[in-house]
DNA sequence: ACAACACTTCAGCATGGACTTAACTATCAT
DNA sequence: ATGATAGTTAAGTCCATGCTGAAGTGTTGT
């Protein structure tokens, strides 16, 4: 007992391993390459540390093409990192912040597409109005939806000669499901954002609604703020 | 943030640090000296450790003469190492059993004095019939006391001959009350063994209540099972 | 006063495991 | 097919950090 306790304990000790399962933590599933540029260590090292954890049970892996999505394998695993999280000694304790984890899991850029509660909710309202398709784990522009996304300001054939994934599931892990990704998620939020539905904040990735943004993702996709 | 979170991290990824956590979160506090007996390492070791959980805030200290009594800081500390002890590999899921911790937290010894729900119980009873008193943190028998303690089989004189501790409070960290630690502690839980209101339990310190027991504790201390 | 005990500090050592370099497989794009 | 990208595997290096031995302080008991 004690020494499986030890080994679990050992496994999320190590700095390397800790910054992937906090980076896990903030969201969404992430791939191999992401989580090696989100902690800053190579490809390989990064294998190597997330081959541990999910021989440890802690991480589970969706494969999607040539792409592994990483994430934990249930709540009990963020519970435990955000309970190691709270003993952080407190620096200014009268200077912290009321609710540290929910601005971010609330609303926030995955990268550089939304996720979050807005962009799950996004993502269903699209599937709802048949602008997109889910195609067993593939999404899929409907012919309706290239119209849509026009009148949007959208123009899908300049994004599909990117280099750049055109349009993919994302899972969200707050939520639980798939938002937007791709090159055309990443286009809906910069929409958003330049016609100032949505401002980014400074330091982190969360992203603040404005009241325009409120009236304007009611009046499109249904959404309540 | 994620820094402090790798320090965290860190700290309890140790080996000799998880199994100090692991010790102490099975109940009371701990002298240093116990804990390198507990974690089999060296007593300058166990120092260095204990400095650095202290440094860390995640223990606390109390010193008692040439003693020095560690334990948590506060519950949260308590809740992150069940939460990382709630990762551990579940292996033959079937046979695990129903509930780990309780036994050991309801009734067990600490050493050889009786802790847990009965230990503080037990100490409880002895103070409200004022068989002993609570002066600052050290307990006294009363001159009725040691009349009580004559009835119940127990000569206080030969225990003071003894080159340990008479008779000291223990703090029970799961119940957050002292219970009865020296030689007193020992010959009451030594008495109500050979008496068979208890027995010991082969590999644990768990300790189980006989029928004849659960009569003779409600009689004697008013507790109830 | 003395010895025994509880605990700490500091030196040097030693080892486990993270990281690197390199080579390999698999998938996607053209 | 070819190159680019995503990810894994293997062997070897190296450094951080835990551990030991020796010596110290402070407390207790006789």
């Amino acid at each position: 007992m004690e020494d499986q306790f030890i080994k679990t304990a050992a496994l999320i000790g190590d700095p390397t391993r800790a910054l992937i399962m906090w980076t896990l933590l903030d969201g969404k599933a992430f791939t191999a390459t992401e989580l090696s540029i989100a902690v800053n260590t190579s490809p390989q090292n990064i294998s190597m540390h997330l081959a541990k954890l999910l021989d440890a049970g802690l991480l589970v892996v969706e494969k999607q093409g040539r792409h592994k999505y990483y994430r934990f394998s249930n709540k009990d695993v963020a519970y435990a990192i955000e309970a190691l999280a709270s003993l952080i000694p407190k620096v200014n304790p009268q200077k912290s912040k009321p609710e540290m984890h929910s601005p971010i899991k609330h609303c926030r850029t995955c990268y550089d597409h939304l996720a979050g509660k807005i962009g799950v909710a996004l993502a269903e309202s699209l599937l709802e109005q048949k602008i997109i398709l889910d195609l067993d784990h593939k999404f899929e522009v409907t012919p309706e939806g290239i119209k849509w996304f026009s009148d949007f300001g959208i123009n899908l054939e300049d994004l599909k000669k990117q280099r750049r994934l055109f349009l993919k599931p994302c899972l969200d892990w707050s939520e639980r499901k798939n938002h937007i990704a791709g090159s055309v998620g990443a286009s809906l939020l910069d929409k958003m954002i330049t016609e100032d539905w949505l401002r980014r904040t400074k330091d982190s990735r969360a992203i603040q609604i404005t009241g325009k943004g409120e009236k304007e993702l009611l009046k499109y996709f249904k959404i309540v703020i």
